[in-house]
DNA sequence: GAAACGATGTGAATTAATTCACATTCCAAG
DNA sequence: CTTGGAATGTGAATTAATTCACATCGTTTC
């Protein structure tokens, strides 16, 4: 099966949910419930599930553990992936700590900044080394993820440089849009412009056409 | 014309390409040019701007001032909003900062936080007000959205008060799903889930099914 | 054990998003 | 002028995403 992006990024959305906002007692979950968490149909929810390979029973839903184990399966295929931050201001700070306690399967290992006053030294539990290691710690820890957190006028060269290094996926925050050669994969996340859709959709008709907003289902518990 | 949020988001991507990171010597822009930088299709960018009731001059391209300002009125209709940010955690505070900076429309003027070493000062040019002050200020200063940085355990209660309070819409970072009533404007970022998808592509077949990534297209200046 | 229920899985229909392809337009050069 | 060219604007075609609708099936109940 063929993900594309889109029911990619809805799985991991389940994932989470299951994994960590899911009342423990409950040992099965129902598609409409998954989808009334998400403001999704229960048949998008269904068509998603499908390209797992997973099957739940009628009558009682999908087996949440099973679940879990199959979107594992399919989503990180096993592997862990060592995870750079380079840039370590503001924003670099607070991912490191904020995803250090998440996802086992990604791992924080190193920070990079070209301020002397942050390098060589441990963040919030993760060792900030000087750029001129890139290349070096890259190879040596098979750093393989960069999240970028430089000034947008830094963007583009610091992600040139760290595929050459060997990086093979980059998560950028710098509000620049990069290119990169094809064979690394990219997202890019521009905050300004989700808080401008906010605000668009704050004063014209409120809701954006596409999304459902179904009301609450009770997750009711099975006895 | 009714803009669905997908070209909603590109429109504020060529927005701020444009009056950020374009040459300012360059008074045209071509669509296949606009179209480079974001790795689209040049007529996808027609489409989007055809939204726009205004048009391009055949052989020169889109007069870039112009083009703007259409922009401008078509998103945010000369509106401005205040803003507020709750929870002035590390995230919080990063994008406080960062966002001091930007759009002119969109003003965040107070935080909020709960902890009391936290509010009753001034965090990066923001004042930070106590929780017990968010309905006084957010009617009074008028308030209309708010970026919503407290922990997921907090998040729907906090997002209810807000709601109540007045506000128009959220911006949500807390990883998990919030519900607010219709007429509520909601946009929610999981930076987890998109650190995942970059790490799924980095396994599988690189590139996400349906990006494109033309080859880089040189900025030429026109006399 | 059989009938009713309430969920799933999925083909088909619908709707949305994107791309194609080309007529049109307007500038520039001769 | 008039001709050529290079970009726009857009209907039509294509492709992708979502929803519908219902046959199917395991569970429960009686
Ligand atoms: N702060 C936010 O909330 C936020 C939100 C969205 C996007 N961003 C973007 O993320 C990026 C970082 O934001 P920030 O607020 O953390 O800024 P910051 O100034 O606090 O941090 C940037 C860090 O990058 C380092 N740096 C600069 N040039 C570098 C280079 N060439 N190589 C290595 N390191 C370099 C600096 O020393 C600094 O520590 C910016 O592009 C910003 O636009 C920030
Ligand atoms: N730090 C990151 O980079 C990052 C990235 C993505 C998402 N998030 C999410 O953003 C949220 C904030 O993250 P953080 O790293 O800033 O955490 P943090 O703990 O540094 O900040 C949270 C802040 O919220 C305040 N708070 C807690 N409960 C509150 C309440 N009921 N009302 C008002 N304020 C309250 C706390 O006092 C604290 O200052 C979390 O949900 C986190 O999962 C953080």
């Amino acid at each position: 099966m063929n993900l594309s992006n889109k029911v990619m990024g809805r799985l991991t959305r389940y994932r989470a949910l299951l994994t960590e906002y899911f009342p423990k007692e409950k040992t099965y979950v129902f598609s409409h419930e998954l989808a009334a968490m998400v403001s999704l149909s229960a048949s998008q929810v269904r068509r998603d599930l499908m390209c797992l390979g997973y099957f739940g029973v009628p009558r009682y839903g999908y087996e949440v553990v099973e679940l879990i184990k199959h979107i594992n399966r399919v989503l990180d295929a096993g592997k862990l992936h060592n995870v750079a931050v380079v840039g370590a201001g503001n924003l670099g700070q607070a991912l490191m700590t904020f995803l250090e306690s998440r996802r086992a399967t990604l791992r924080i290992i190193a920070a990079f900044d070209d301020d002397p006053r942050l390098s060589n030294r441990v963040i919030n539990g993760v060792p900030c080394h000087p750029m001129e290691r890139l290349e070096e710690l890259v190879e040596g820890k098979e750093i393989r993820i960069a999240i970028l957190c430089v000034p947008g006028s830094a963007a583009q060269r610091v992600a040139d440089r760290l595929v050459k290094a060997g990086i093979k996926g980059i998560l950028n925050f710098a509000p620049v849009p990069i290119r990169l050669p094809v064979g690394v994969a990219l997202e890019e996340i521009d905050i300004t412009s989700h808080l401008e859709r906010v605000a668009f959709f704050t004063t014209t008709r409120a809701t954006p056409s596409k999304e459902r907003r179904p009301t609450q289902v009770r997750l009711r518990a099975r006895s």
